[in-house]
DNA sequence: CAGCGGATGTGCT
DNA sequence: GCACATCCGCTGG
């Protein structure tokens, strides 16, 4: 496994989130065994033009990390009870975020179920990702989360809108989710992963 | 199984 | 005061 560096997140914030597709998430723990993850779906967040972007009023307290170095952790919390993850792209002072939507787990313990990470709440509740990893930076393997590549070829790829941002005027509409189409840890019902034209397969049903 | 709404607290108006 | 980058349990068909 090869460790991403921070030359990986310093580009544009789509082209991150595409190549994150594939890619594995390592939570560490001291004195408990790793948990590992596949990122199977993803969403870019851009700069103050996006409108579903925290980033849109510029650099306020909790967004203020978005405008800073990439390869940091930015984690919010949502509705009162659930935690977002995302990875800080583009250059030191230009906004932009990966948010983590869903994973495909690994190992690290008895968790088999493949829908156990299929959300961003989910994701970091698994993970034990909160507010006080904010910040964090995931190019250190020391501070207790990083990424890496193992060699596997890259996932196939389907984009779509993205979840959950109806406010966002006509942002909301921008393509800016990717996921790997028809993998079973990609989070939404049925309807939604059939976003793509390939032919729907016939789900089983018991 | 699809659809709806409650939980819960922070950030911004 | 309300919206929010969510999730899950309950309802009805």
């Amino acid at each position: 496994m090869r460790i991403l560096r921070r030359a990986f997140f310093a580009r544009p914030t789509e082209v991150v989130a595409k190549e994150l597709l594939g890619k594995v998430v390592v939570r560490t723990f001291e004195g408990a065994p790793s948990r590992r993850a596949r990122i199977v779906e993803v969403e870019a967040y851009l700069g103050p033009r996006d409108l579903a972007s925290h980033a849109r009023r510029g650099p306020t307290p909790r967004a203020a990390i978005m405008f800073g170095p990439p390869g940091h952790l930015y984690v919010y919390l949502i509705y009162g009870m659930y935690h977002c993850m995302n990875f800080v792209t583009e250059p030191d002072g230009e906004a932009g975020a990966v948010l983590i939507r869903a994973a495909e787990p690994l190992s690290g313990s008895d968790e088999t179920d493949p829908r156990a990470l299929s959300g961003p709440g989910k994701l970091c509740r698994a993970l034990g990702i909160t507010r006080v990893d904010k910040g964090l930076d995931l190019t250190s393997p020391s501070s207790g989360l990083f990424v890496a590549e193992d060699g596997s070829p890259a996932p196939p790829l389907a984009r779509s809108p993205r979840i959950g941002v109806d406010y966002a005027g006509a942002w909301k509409d921008r393509p800016l989710r990717f996921f790997v189409p028809g993998h079973p840890s990609v989070s939404g019902n049925r309807a939604l992963r059939i976003v793509t034209p390939a032919r729907a397969v016939k789900q089983v049903s018991t």
